[in-house]
DNA sequence: GGCGACTATCGAATCGATTCGACCGAATCG
DNA sequence: CGATTCGGTCGAATCGATTCGATAGTCGCC
């Protein structure tokens, strides 16, 4: 095994016996440089008898300083990551930023146990997405081995691009449109505020415990306009969590006419909770999502909801950890959403 | 810039700083020789000033020969890759094991222009999950470059390690259990068969020029026990989809009493379908899944289906392929799913 | 007290390519 | 016709680590 392993062909090996320097082979195979075309040929042919698929990718980046890959971090659980169609969403557009790039995604998650190993990796750049962990350690650690950073929408970090979305404004324009319906009593169902993933009632300390970006602004902007507005914590991104928070918030709070969900699928979830409870929306709740992800089929509502352009942001992140690796600079970009008004929201009943 | 990234300190630097040879230095960062305690300690103490983050993984992996990464190749889009629950979870499998394992995952996606260029990424192994794209390409490459390869549901392939699932048997298993019933006149609904992404009628012709294993296996089972039993194909993995080919299959052939659906999620469409049409289920159709996912919420049927292992799937391929890069030598697996009678399958009505 | 067994450390070769500067012959130009 | 440029090729240095064999010391033991 080991014996099949060294003899694999090298360069070297295809130079010689195209009877050229390992140089002019090299040059051969990259094009950088004036190669006669009998040469090139000649080259080419060797490899081709050799069975020599290339120049071999580990020692091109140690020699270039450069792997051609770049991290994407994401939460713990891959399963629960992925159950938010924004994430993948977002996964989507930097692959596809990376792609045509020549650069490949290596898909990290934030584990305990991985924080520290997680810059083992031959990065040259790295993407962070909708992470709840502490950040402090791996951002380092990054910055050390000269990682270029990029983050979607976390808490601002010295010497990181930030890719962002108008959380709090956009939140507060779906508040203010709900006030201006005549809403007065309202209630929250947030996304996660860390790794507890469970169902709970919305608290300060909750809050001040948390460091997830998104869902803190979120809250923020609900609260600009609806200063006491209580809420309910899901237990994740699906819409079973939704329902679950939806059944705790109704029954804990009668009195709200209308509820401001942190994404569509919690939405759908207090839909269906208020359904449950016999409640029609929106006569008797006014429900409104975040994210403008397709439901069809799903539900009969056209979800007034937040409309983010989720794959935009992951070709922003991607495009700018490109432009990092190769140029050297690269700006942030920020997002805003969009109120899309449907059928789950109207005047309260009274 | 340029010199920014020139000054990263490098072992040599940690080294003479030290006082100690780079070998020692070396030695004392990988634990794998004897080093005394005072002199590992000067050397950290010399990395932690200098700003020294451990070995570059570029040098390390030309060095040793080995990166660390194992590719995972998916379909080409990513949103619709992940659109499968299956899919999912056996990355999360994948996942699970590589990590421990001291691996990270490359993301792959088999798009054609990146055919070519998908084996030029620094990979140790790679898993090939889902792919309807012709594979001997790909193949081919990693083979020459000496990547050990993993496949998941794919057809016989020479040096390639199959994890594999029973899913004609199975299917078979399933239809038997709806003959049992005493249905005779049972509907497909089948996954894709290729990438044209649209829903068509399921023909002889489709199936002989399509490569997707997983599905033809499955349409195979099916008609072990009802030969001559009609079909869609349906345009992608999610319920939505299943809805359509619902649509289309109960349109175009109203005597069938039975509906084998290739997924759950297209299982749940064809319920959708069937209710739409003023059918009840199981009383006016029978509709038997695949997968047994969790459904919570989203239906108000226990889902009859072919509850398969598809984290243990992955962890599997995970672990063949460590085993693979590691050791030499791995065998495949076969799993099997078992029939979970749920409510959606009763007698036919007649 | 001397010799073998260790331990800690070091030097040098190596992994497989890229790239810069040098070199040579041929074509171009004045 | 001689000087100049340029296209094509080659040598050698380099990227940053790992690892094998060699070399000093150190200790124990007879």
């Amino acid at each position: 095994m080991t014996t099949a392993a060294t003899q694999r062909p090298t360069l070297a090996a295809v130079a010689a016996r195209a009877g050229v320097s390992a140089s002019t082979a090299s040059l051969a195979f990259s094009g950088a440089g004036p190669v006669s075309e009998a040469t090139r040929a000649r080259v080419l042919a060797a490899a081709e008898e050799l069975g020599y698929a290339g120049p071999d990718p580990r020692a091109q980046s140690l020699r270039k300083g450069r792997s051609g890959i770049i991290g994407v971090v994401m939460e713990d659980r891959l399963q629960y990551a992925f159950s938010d169609p924004v994430n993948v969403a977002v996964l989507e557009g930097v692959a596809d930023e990376l792609g045509p790039a020549g650069f490949a995604l290596l898909l990290l998650t934030d584990t305990a146990e991985s924080v520290a190993g997680i810059a083992l990796a031959p990065m040259d750049g790295v993407i962070l997405i909708g992470c709840s962990r502490d950040l402090d350690v791996p951002v380092t650690a990054f910055r050390q081995r000269g990682i270029a950073i990029v983050a979607i929408e976390a808490e601002p970090l010295e010497g990181v691009v930030h890719i962002d979305l108008d959380n709090r404004e956009a939140t507060a324009a779906g508040a203010r449109h709900l006030r201006e319906l005549g809403h007065e009593r309202v209630g929250l169902v947030t996304l996660p505020l860390g790794s507890a993933h469970e169902t709970q009632p919305l608290s300060d300390g909750l809050i001040e415990g948390s460091n997830v970006h998104t869902t803190i602004q979120r809250i923020r902007g609900a609260r600009d306009v609806f200063p006491d507005a209580p809420g309910v914590v899901a237990a994740g991104f699906s819409a079973e969590e939704g329902l679950a928070a939806g059944r705790d918030l109704l029954a804990s709070h009668p009195e709200i006419t209308a509820v401001i969900a942190q994404s569509d699928l919690l939405a759908l979830g207090v839909i269906r909770a208020a359904e449950e409870a016999g409640m029609r929306v929106p006569n008797d709740l006014s429900v409104l999502g975040f994210d403008g992800i397709r439901l069809d089929g799903t539900t009969h509502h056209d979800l007034t909801t937040l409309v983010q352009p989720s794959v935009e942001k992951g070709r922003a992140a991607g495009r700018a950890a490109v432009a990092l690796v190769e140029g050297g600079d690269a700006r942030g970009e920020s997002f805003s959403s969009e109120l899309h008004l449907g059928s789950t929201t109207a005047p309260p009943r009274a």
